[in-house]
DNA sequence: TTCCATAGTTCGGGAATGTTGAACTATCCT
DNA sequence: AGGATAGTTCAACATTCCCGAACTATGGAA
């Protein structure tokens, strides 16, 4: 067998993270710009470490949160740390307010 | 013949411009989370006036730019009104920022 | 008035994105 | 080991986006 499968490259113990100089203002409103997404940022205001299962309504699906999740982390606006058997996401919040100032206080202000 | 034809119902006379109460966050954030359409707002700020050539950098297709300014239109971000044989597009600065306050301005503040 | 240039919309099809069930990896607990 | 839990990856389908071509509409020139 020349070619190994590659499951999880890069993605089960490296997650990446992204430099928030990397981050375009489009982009980082395109991860704000869903409602579920939306959702995960403002309750985890409220609980600052969320799990994948915790941050969606229940029902949503597991492939779907795990996408929505990743389009957070690679906006630079959530972190996620591998812990025993779950993954902990938690707000950039520090990294994301210097690079667009009063955006994500300015959004979840918005968000009722 | 029984059917008329209908192009152009509510676009060419009657141009709809949404009550800013039944946009959405999301809506609002999706129709900043372009990079053209970002350009159309901030040169909307510069120039109050744009009609849909000048709106965005030469060689954009004019169906393109149609659309971006539709999904603007659709946010509550511009109003367009027709003169002539074109169509002036202004920003609802006062009526978006009502609904969404500061949001525009900390969005074009970190637009550099 | 007829013709032409300009301004922008609508349509259609291909490209790019988003969604989600199923299969999989990984870890912890008996 | 075996099972339960947590989450990722894949693949197929669905939705959205982009843009050329055809069209409507208006204004001005011949």
């Amino acid at each position: 067998m020349e070619t190994t499968k590659c499951f999880y490259i890069g993605a089960m113990d490296r997650l990446v993270h992204p430099d928030l100089k990397d981050v375009s203002l489009a982009a980082a409103l395109h991860a704000l710009a869903d409602p579920v997404r939306l959702d995960i940022v403002a309750k985890l205001v409220e609980c600052p470490c969320l799990n994948a299962s915790t941050a969606c309504a229940q029902g949503t699906p597991k492939s779907t949160i795990s996408n929505h999740l990743n389009v957070l982390r690679a906006a630079g606006l959530i972190e996620t740390s591998v812990e025993g058997r779950e993954r902990i996401n938690r707000l950039r919040c520090t990294d994301f307010d210097a690079r667009f100032p009063g955006l994500l206080a300015t959004v979840l202000a918005n968000k009722a």
